[in-house]
DNA sequence: TGCATATATTCCGATATGGGAATACGATGC
DNA sequence: GCATCGTATTCCCATATCGGAATATATGCA
């Protein structure tokens, strides 16, 4: 077996920064191929390859209009990836270590309280 | 150019399902390369294997302990996908289209007591 | 010293990638 | 109908991947 491809899943598919970069312009509402041919400074066929890749996934949706197509982001499908690393923000996040230490003093508290010993 | 190496980044790293599960395992602490090996019921070698991406892009630790090399997450690696995913957050989220209503809701009202048209 | 255990590395092969370049295709305007 | 614009597809190629199997390395124990 080789590595899976891109269109397995959200993870796979943003794993290519560029592909990153056109959900970052897609966040502020639709835009056509072209549109984003300027902003990401990128040849036309490799942008309309990474749209692709996104559109398997289910990442964006396009729309025609006339000979442009007008493609928006779906971040619905982000939500797996968000899920997944969600469940390790307590790992880094200040907010979740403060919440450990009052965690510790509530049980130090009540331990003292309860004259249970160690 | 081809697509890019696992150990380039997290991204990368964790587009790996299997890779996923090691870091899931690990999420209740340190882990012997046979612990992951029965938890996974992969081969060892392919857990060394990704086990060997995981180091190289800091997503685990290891520390040694006779002959057993114990791993240990490393979960703040993972805080710049976090970041770029949570952009996209409010996308879906019931509580950020809850806001959108109350802020729609509070414009209107402050339109009306203006005294202002459309 | 010798053997078993724990882990890492190497070799193999099928598969897909992403960029570049060329080209195909569909809609538009003259 | 024809040139043109906007987009998608195809071909080429160097590069990695992941799993499987075999093997190497190192530690510990008798």
């Amino acid at each position: 077996m080789a590595r899976a491809p891109t269109t397995t899943d959200a993870f796979n598919a943003i794993a290519e920064p560029r592909r990153r970069e056109i959900l970052d312009a897609l966040a502020d509402g639709e835009r056509s191929v072209n549109d984003l041919v300027r902003i990401l400074g990128l040849a036309q066929p490799q942008v309309s390859k990474h749209l692709r890749v996104l559109r398997e996934v289910d990442l964006v949706t396009v729309r025609e209009d006339g000979r442009q197509r007008l493609y928006r982001l779906n971040g619905h499908a982000l939500k797996p990836v968000h899920d997944w690393v969600s469940k390790y923000e307590k790992t880094w996040s200040e907010r979740f270590e403060q919440l450990d230490v009052v965690l510790d003093e509530l049980k130090r508290q009540e331990e003292g309280a309860d004259g249970h010993d160690k």
